[in-house]
DNA sequence: TTGACAAGTCAACACTGTTTACATATACCT
DNA sequence: AGGTATATGTAAACAGTGTTGACTTGTCAA
């Protein structure tokens, strides 16, 4: 009943089992990045991979593990944009942001971007929030107030990517790409400012 | 084959139509507020309005023409936050948007909220954030940049609302509430600051 | 050779939203 | 009145979905 974990001690691990999972994962990838999470169906993945549909299930437990495998792998999400000096931050953050607005970065990001809101992929994209953007950013940051620090910076960056949504956002866009760097890194040094000062302008 | 516009133009519409209608609606409005868009089927909300299932897409074209309708009836978003002072304005945007953080508001209004991500809703929210909000907020300030003063003010909003799903996000509650409502109106006000100024912090 | 067990297959289950063809009742008009 | 067009309601199916359980195949070890 027990499996022996995997690939049990061998060299090579039972030759099917990490080929087939691979091939599985790659077909998800490049559908998900062409069609959407939401309007690829398992067995579409399965035909294109050339497996049958249980292995989707076997193999990740759901469709949704699929996903979260990709996010692990590819780190979709870098947590990198922490990596650097202190007094940078806010800039690197503010270009992240922007770059997004204009649907930069891989076609995968971007798909999964468009794919966040789907019911089924809830609970990872929660998870992911908070693993992945506001614990390394409150870490980062430290202080008593670090989270709802995080908290705030991840308001203004959920946003702007959520506002890339909506039809005619295209506004900011247009505009000088500095320009909107700028206030988006104002808006983002305003969120770390120290919650006692009482003076709001 | 082209039907005469509905009730024609008798005093009394055809009783069942709007009869049905509304129980249709009332249910869906239960369902939704209670269970979410997603969790609640069709064949439910007939069942639960004692019609068969087929009267949903005759009054309503699909499921998601239900909460297209109560969108409209309810007037789920208020676009009356604009109505005002306008140097009171981000005032009162920020008390809206914190006590949408503290999950305040109908049990409704809650619901749809969580439900804004399900990709059949897509379009119907999309549109709804650039007519009942962006659009609102675009012509009641104003000016030259006014599309993307109210697309930066949406962001900030939006990212507030999309924060407070997430586990944890109750950092910010626990602050006193008026020194996050402050906060949130400098951030709003910030958005609203003219372009041209160069000098970032 | 004989097991044991992992890997892969097939068909079904329990759903979903939606549509089509059909039955029924209502209202109007001759 | 009768007849008919039309609005309203019904039943059943369609074409999907994700997921599961029972079965067959293949491979390696004792």
């Amino acid at each position: 009943m027990d499996r022996p974990d995997e690939t049990g001690g061998g060299t090579g691990p039972t030759r099917g089992r990490e080929a087939t999972r691979a091939r599985i994962l790659a077909s998800a990838k490049e559908l998900f990045t062409n069609e959407g999470y939401g309007s690829v169906s398992s067995r579409k993945i399965a035909a294109h991979a050339g497996v049958n549909v249980a292995l989707i299930n076997r193999y990740f437990g759901a469709k949704r593990g699929l996903l979260t495998e990709l996010l692990r792998e590819d780190g979709v999400y870098p947590g990198l944009i922490v990596d650097g000096p202190h007094d940078q931050l806010t800039r690197r953050l503010a270009e992240h942001a922007v770059s997004r607005l204009h649907g930069e970065g891989t076609a995968l990001q971007r798909a999964l971007d468009d794919s966040a809101g789907d019911p089924d992929l809830r609970s990872v994209y929660q998870g992911r929030i908070t693993s992945a953007m506001i614990e390394p950013l409150a870490a980062y940051l430290g202080g008593p107030e670090q989270r709802a620090h995080a908290l705030l910076l991840a308001s203004v960056l959920l946003g702007i990517a959520r506002v890339r949504l909506v039809e005619g956002a295209g506004a900011l866009c247009e505009m000088e790409r500095e320009t909107i760097i700028r206030r988006v890194q104002e808006l983002l040094e305003l969120c770390l400012k120290d919650f006692e000062d009482g003076d709001a302008a």
